[in-house]
DNA sequence: AATTTAGTTGAATGATTGTTCAAATTTTGC
DNA sequence: GCAAAATTTGAACAATCATTCAACTAAATT
């Protein structure tokens, strides 16, 4: 909260009558966040040929975060860690991953039956949190991007126009 | 702290002298974590035949962690995304799960090349770091342990006596 | 048994935390 | 232009936090 009433320069009494109180303005800024998370992927999905190449460019583009200075992961998957104290925003946190899975499965059933766009949006989901956990580790944009490769081999990485991954590449 | 003074009864002096300050308990506690988990791992794979095998039971096992009460996840997982605002001990937390990742390149060493061992170790990495994040969902095993199957095709699921991956079907 | 070392105690300290509220100010609706 | 509603202010409060320390006790050494 110091830090908040730090960067905004708003007082105490401002925030606390917008938010009622810490958890409050918390859990806002979760739904904000999970909200622009999904209309993001949403968007590059819905408008694209091929769902596989537009998750190879979600995928591409978290990779690109990691290399980012002050990286910090994702706001989502930190909270949903840390708040093993707080149940209420825990779940909150949780509720927020497991929508977002829940969109990659509905996209990916245009080109999988759903038990299959099921198991691969799970598998999706962890190689998300793989590289929000393993985008500290700073090795290079090139293993990253290899070991998702092998990972995930049934995403059509090379029909990406090579620009999108070499621009990855540090 | 103050849990910590409650759970062992020691009077914070105690403690202090112990361990410096916070800091310093917490390093400790890094490092204990670290060398338990270790030694778990390459004690499990030293003896085994197939270095494959030994991987799929960890695995497994990490899976099975998700489903027990009161889970929380990984403790050098949740330090490293929790510690962004003390590098210092982020740093620590980082160089424990990049020791673990050299471990398991190492063994697969034995049956790959160097290049090979380095990428598939990464890659498993990142579904270790997925299954620590993911398992807070609570969805099924099954369904964790089919898109450990996807994403780690390389690893030999079927060649694992059935009653190990059967008894992680809740 | 005497002396040094190691470990514990319990209370206190100062800093930081989240939170409140009456008064002052700005914005809005008529 | 005025009254009502909405926001902001600035100072304060109470709780919690990590940390310290002199006094006390137990263990180890000679």
């Amino acid at each position: 909260m110091q830090v908040i009433f730090e960067k905004t320069g708003l007082k105490p009494g401002s925030i606390y009558l917008a938010f009622g109180n810490k958890e409050g303005l918390f859990k806002e800024s979760l739904n904000y966040y999970a909200q622009q998370s999904i209309s993001k992927a949403t968007s590059l999905m819905e408008g694209a040929d091929s769902i596989g190449e537009s998750i190879c460019l979600i995928l591409a583009g978290f990779v690109d975060d990691a290399f980012q200075k002050d990286y910090c992961s994702c706001f989502l998957v930190k909270s949903q860690l840390e708040l093993s104290g707080t149940p209420d925003l825990q779940a909150h946190a949780i509720g927020h991953l497991r929508d977002i899975e829940g969109v990659y499965a509905h996209f990916l059933e245009r080109e999988y039956s759903t038990e299959e766009a099921k198991i691969k949006a799970t598998s999706l989901m962890m190689h998300i949190f793989g590289i929000r956990v393993y985008g500290y580790h700073q090795t290079t944009k090139a293993q990253m991007l290899a070991s998702l490769k092998l990972g995930l081999p049934w995403l059509p990485w090379d029909t990406l126009p090579q620009v999108a991954l070499l621009e990855s590449v540090q």
